[in-house]
RNA sequence: GCGCCCGUAGCUCAGCGGAUCAGAGUAUUGGCCUCCGAAGCCAAGGGUCGUGGGUUCGAAUCCCGCCGGGCGCGCCA
């Protein structure tokens, strides 16, 4: 990894030493679980060593005498240790460690908040479910993940941009309207004249039921159409707002048929010169790109593939001034990724060949009582949404869809986030936050003359790990936005509620040395600031009582 | 058959730009409320990180094979 011709460069307390010849390197930081080891511990001697070709307890020595005047000028920590093979360990002041606290209690709700380098406009395109039925379970984890993933990016100083595609032009929509029209009709599925491949969700039925009330005539198959996606549609944005999920914009797949820029999409294609006719249709060279087939553009009917508006809808992303787009799509979709890329490219708009980025998430398995819940009521063939959020709250349905990495497959135990709710991640993080409410209530002083605290009271173990951990929100924030990954978020807060009820256990927070107690005081409303902030990330309310 | 993803404690999952990473929760067992909320805390047991090789002084982490699971591989979206 390393070009010994290099230099070797340590950054350290925002300072940039030259260590030796070698690799350019930034070392991370370990919290070392031995406290023995100190507050923070790098490895940098040790993977660096065979690079330059010297002793690890060598490096590791210079880089000791290379950083002292830096470190004793900074006052922040002891001088570094060495220990083991190399390993250099620092520990740092109690000072440096309570200085935080008063940052925190200062920036508020701001704390976490970066103002970006380069702020970017980055849309976020995410749920985009057909309004052929209710969002399932699939979507709660796509409108989970891309909301908070959505405001981590706006907390790094970006401006984000949340949107919804709506999927109302295809073939699916029909085979809406013919179910609509045949229960209209008093058909049910199964029946002779129902639809093949009808949807047979009882919801089916209440849109017929209320298309009729309104004695509309279930033979004018346009206005069964339109009257079931403006049902469903209603009835998601429903499900959304119960979820706290906003969009800024709804786009609608139809809009780019009615405005022309499907038509001007393979007008380019073709115009690219990568387009042949083959049996009647018209193909794409895709594997130009790396794709492993040609993809038709125009079936031999004459209508197009949903490859052609996915494609005129990238484009007015990147036209609309997104230089960066994020899409959150469930794992069965990844092979339009390549697709849509190729596409993009075969255009020759200049647009980058990793446009747009994709979370690609497993799909989740409910389970109920020991057995797996495939069936809903209200759609049929799937759990819904709705279904989730009844059933545990919509508090610990984004918590739970949140708090797994979009590519693990994860089963979401009902039973675990409802009724047995108290040993539930999200009641643990937030019985924190309503622990600390309860504990000002008490007090009932102003929050006001906690800035004037004395933060060198603090010195005890416990209290120094919380304030360090404080300390470590604003990375943790910043890496899980940069690896677009927000269960760190949910980890995060996990551990730092736990060091607080430990801390809580311990000691008591409201005790006759008023100045402890004010410096106590100051540590918990940084905690409590931490929670907030955190959990409104994830969309996940702060209860002051529970 | 090909492509992508995933196999870590009984269960659900973190860790995966190698070392100070064998972890959390849950479940099980034993303790802690005349004291700021016990939806909490403290402690114990529990895993040769699917498997076999390779690279390395050192691999859960990187590379290859195999086994097991998921999802794709339409002139469906």
């Amino acid at each position: 990894m390393a070009d010994p011709k290099e230099t070797v460069e340590l950054i350290l307390f925002g300072e940039v030493r030259k260590i030796a010849p070698g690799a350019s390197i930034t070392g991370h930081l370990e919290r070392p679980r031995n406290p023995a080891h100190g507050d923070y511990a790098t490895s940098v001697a040790l993977q660096i060593s065979s690079a330059l070709g010297r002793k690890p307890r060598d490096i590791a020595e210079q880089i000791v005498r290379a950083t002292r005047s830096a470190i004793e000028r900074s006052g922040a920590c002891d001088p570094l240790e060495i220990a083991g093979p190399g390993f250099i360990n620092i520990r740092l002041r109690q000072t440096a460690k309570a200085g935080i606290i008063r940052a925190i209690l200062q920036a508020g709700a701001s704390f976490g908040r970066a103002a970006a380098a380069k702020p970017e406009r980055i849309m976020v395109e995410f749920v985009s479910a057909n309004p052929t039925g209710p969002l399932h379970v699939g979507h709660g984890r796509q409108a989970a993940l891309g909301d908070a993933l959505a405001a981590m990016l706006e907390a790094q100083g970006h401006e984000v941009h949340r949107e919804y595609y709506y999927n109302d032009a295809g073939a699916q929509i029909d085979k809406l309207a013919w179910s609509v029209q045949a229960r209209a009709r008093g058909l049910k599925p199964g029946d002779p004249g129902w639809p093949e491949e009808g949807y047979a969700g009882e919801y089916v039925e209440d849109i017929a039921r209320d298309f009729l009330s309104e004695r509309k005539d279930p033979a004018d198959l346009g206005a069964v159409r339109s009257f079931a996606v403006g049902y469903l549609r209603g009835e998601q944005d429903a499900d959304l707002h119960a979820f706290g999920v906003k969009f800024d914009h709804y786009y609608l797949e139809s809009s780019l048929y009615a405005d022309g820029k499907v038509d001007e999409t393979v007008r380019a294609l073709v115009a690219s010169g990568r387009t042949y006719e083959r049996e009647g249709a018209l193909w794409l060279r895709t594997t130009d790109y790396g794709d492993d087939k040609d993809r038709v553009v125009r079936k031999s009917d004459g209508s197009y593939t949903y490859f052609v508006p996915d494609v005129a809808y990238h484009v007015t992303k990147w036209r609309r001034g997104f230089a960066r787009v994020i899409n959150i799509q469930g794992t069965d979709h990844h092979s339009t990724v390549t697709r849509v890329r190729v596409g993009l490219q075969a255009l020759g708009l200049g647009i980058p060949a990793g446009y747009p980025d994709y979370v690609l998430h497993s799909l989740v398995k409910v389970v109920r009582g020991g057995a797996e819940v495939k069936i809903s009521k209200r759609a049929g063939s799937y759990v819904t949404l709705r279904d989730l959020i009844e059933w545990v709250g919509r508090d610990a349905t984004r918590f739970f869809l949140v708090s797994r990495k979009a590519d693990s497959e994860f089963t979401f135990d009902v039973d675990l986030a409802r009724s047995r709710s108290d040993e539930n991640p999200v009641y643990y993080v937030q019985y924190a936050h309503a622990r600390i409410c309860s504990v000002f209530a008490q007090w009932g002083g102003d929050p006001a003359t906690l800035a004037a605290a004395d933060l060198g009271r603090l010195a005890g173990a416990k209290e120094l790990g919380l304030a360090q951990r404080l300390a470590e929100y604003p990375e943790a924030v910043a890496a899980a936005a940069r690896e677009l990954a927000p269960h760190a978020i949910a980890f995060f807060l996990r551990a730092l509620a736990g060091e607080f009820h430990s801390y809580y256990n311990a000691e008591r927070i409201l005790v006759e040395d008023e100045a402890l107690q004010a410096a106590r005081l100051a540590l918990c409303a940084a905690v409590r600031q931490a929670l907030a902030n955190g959990l409104a990330l994830l969309g996940v309310s702060a209860p002051e009582k529970m």
